[in-house]
DNA sequence: TTTGTAAAGTGAATTAAATCACATAAAGGG
DNA sequence: CCCTTTATGTGATTTAATTCACTTTACAAA
C-alpha cells in the first residue's frame, strides 16, 4: 500500500479493535475473521481490513487474524508497546477519582506525578502514594519522572495556563477534561473529554425521537 | 432548506458553539459573525452557517448573529430549553466524583438519583443529599423521579446488565463511562466516554511525530 | 498433487462531509 | 432614495471516508 494520510477515525477504531481482541483472547479464542470482529465492534468488515491495511498486512488469507499477533501489531502501531508516564494536573474531585481509576494502568498509562495549586494539598500524599506537587514545579518534576502526557482536570479558567506550562515543560500530549477550548502549538496533540457535549447529543436524540 | 439528514458531527458542533457563545455573552458581546465565532471554535465559517441552516435561519445578513437569540435557538434545537433529570449508576470513585462535578448542573443536567449494588452503600447519603438506592429499585425510582438519562459508571463487567435494566425502566439515553461495548435496542441512544481511547490517540501521535 | 473454500487485501464506486464562492438581504451614510 | 458595505444562506464543488466487489492467497481435504 502507498502512503495515504490515515484518517483519525481509523486510529480511534484501532483502540476499539484492541479492546475487543483482548476480550476474545481472554475467552481463549486464537483466530478471528474480519467479519466476526466487525460484528463485535459494530463496524463494517471491509473497514477493519482497510484500517489495518494502512499499516501492513497482518492477516492470513482464507484464515483470518491471529488474535495474539494482531494485538501486538496494533499496540506497536499505536505506540502502546511500552508504558507512558502521565501527570495529573488538578487533584480535585475528578482528578483524584481518575488517578484511582484502574483503567489507565490497565492500558499502560502510569500516573507518575500529580499537581495542584491549593496550598492545603501541596505535599500531601494520595492513596496511591503520589505526592501532590505545586504546579510551579511542573517542569522540574516532568523531567525527573519522564512524563510525556498531561491530564488536565482543573476548572476551565485554569486550563489554558496549565496547558502553556505543560508545553514549556516539554509535554506534547494533553488529555483535557476541563470544559475549555485550549490553544496549543502544532507540535502538541490535545484530546478533549467533554461529557456535557455527549449529554447534549443524548438530549437531542431524546427530544427529536418523541420522548 | 429541504430535509437532509443531519450529520451527527453537526449536532456535536452545536454544543461547541453554545459554549463559545455563552463565553462571549458573559463578555458583554451582543452580536457575532460566523467568521469570528468560527475562529473561536476552530472551525470553518461556512461550516457554522451550514450547521445552523439545517435548522433554520437565525442570522441577519450583513450583521451576524445576535448572541442571546442564537443561544436560545440552539438550546431549543438540542432540547436544552429544559432541565434533564439523570441517574448515576455506580457510586464508586468515578461516579461520586461526577456527581459532585459542577458541569452537569451548569448545563441543565440534574442528578436526581444514584444507584449501586454494594450493600454498604445502599441507604447512605451523598454529599449533595442524594440517597443511594439499590440497582433493583431502578425502575421504581426512575418513574418517581422522572429520569430520562442514565449514566453508567460501573465496572465494565456490569455495564451490559445495567444497560438492560435502564432500558426496561424506560430510560432511552445512556452515557456510558464503563469501558465496554453495550448493546441496546434502536430506541435507545448511547454515548460512550472512554478516555483510554483518547489516550491511545495521543500515544499514537507522540510515537509517530518523533517524541 | 489437485481442487474447493474461506477470508484477507485492494482498486473502484459510492456516500458523506466540508469548503468554496456567489447571490441575496439588511443596515448605514451620503 | 440609492449606493456601498457587510455578512448570511446556499447550490456547486471538492475532499474525505466508507463500502462494494473482485482478486489473491493460504489451507485442508480428497
Amino acid at each position: 500500500m502507498k502512503f495515504p494520510k490515515i484518517p483519525m477515525a481509523a486510529i480511534n477504531r484501532l483502540s476499539i479493535y484492541i479492546r475487543a481482541l483482548e476480550e476474545l483472547e481472554e475467552q481463549g479464542i486464537k483466530v478471528i475473521s474480519s467479519e466476526r470482529l466487525a460484528k463485535q465492534c459494530g463496524v463494517n468488515p471491509a473497514q477493519i481490513r482497510k484500517d489495518l491495511a494502512y499499516f501492513g498486512e497482518f492477516g492470513v488469507r482464507g484464515v483470518g487474524y491471529r488474535i495474539e499477533d494482531l494485538i501486538r501489531e496494533i499496540k506497536e502501531i499505536l505506540g502502546l508497546d511500552r508504558t507512558w508516564n502521565i501527570a495529573m494536573i488538578g487533584v480535585g474531585n475528578l482528578g483524584s477519582a481518575l488517578i484511582r481509576h484502574g483503567n489507565f494502568i490497565k492500558h499502560g498509562y502510569v500516573f507518575a506525578a500529580a499537581f495542584d495549586i491549593d496550598p492545603h494539598k501541596i505535599g500531601k500524599r494520595l492513596p496511591n502514594g503520589l505526592i501532590i506537587h505545586h504546579i510551579d514545579d511542573l517542569e522540574k518534576v516532568v523531567k525527573e519522572c519522564d512524563i510525556h502526557i498531561g491530564v488536565i482536570a482543573t476548572p476551565a479558567s485554569a486550563a489554558q495556563s496549565v496547558a502553556n506550562q505543560l508545553i514549556i515543560a516539554g509535554v506534547n500530549g494533553i488529555l483535557n477534561f476541563a470544559p475549555a477550548q485550549i490553544q496549543v502549538p502544532e507540535c502538541c496533540h490535545v484530546e478533549n473529554v467533554d461529557f456535557t457535549i455527549k449529554l447534549d447529543s443524548i438530549a437531542y436524540h431524546l427530544s427529536t425521537s418523541g420522548t
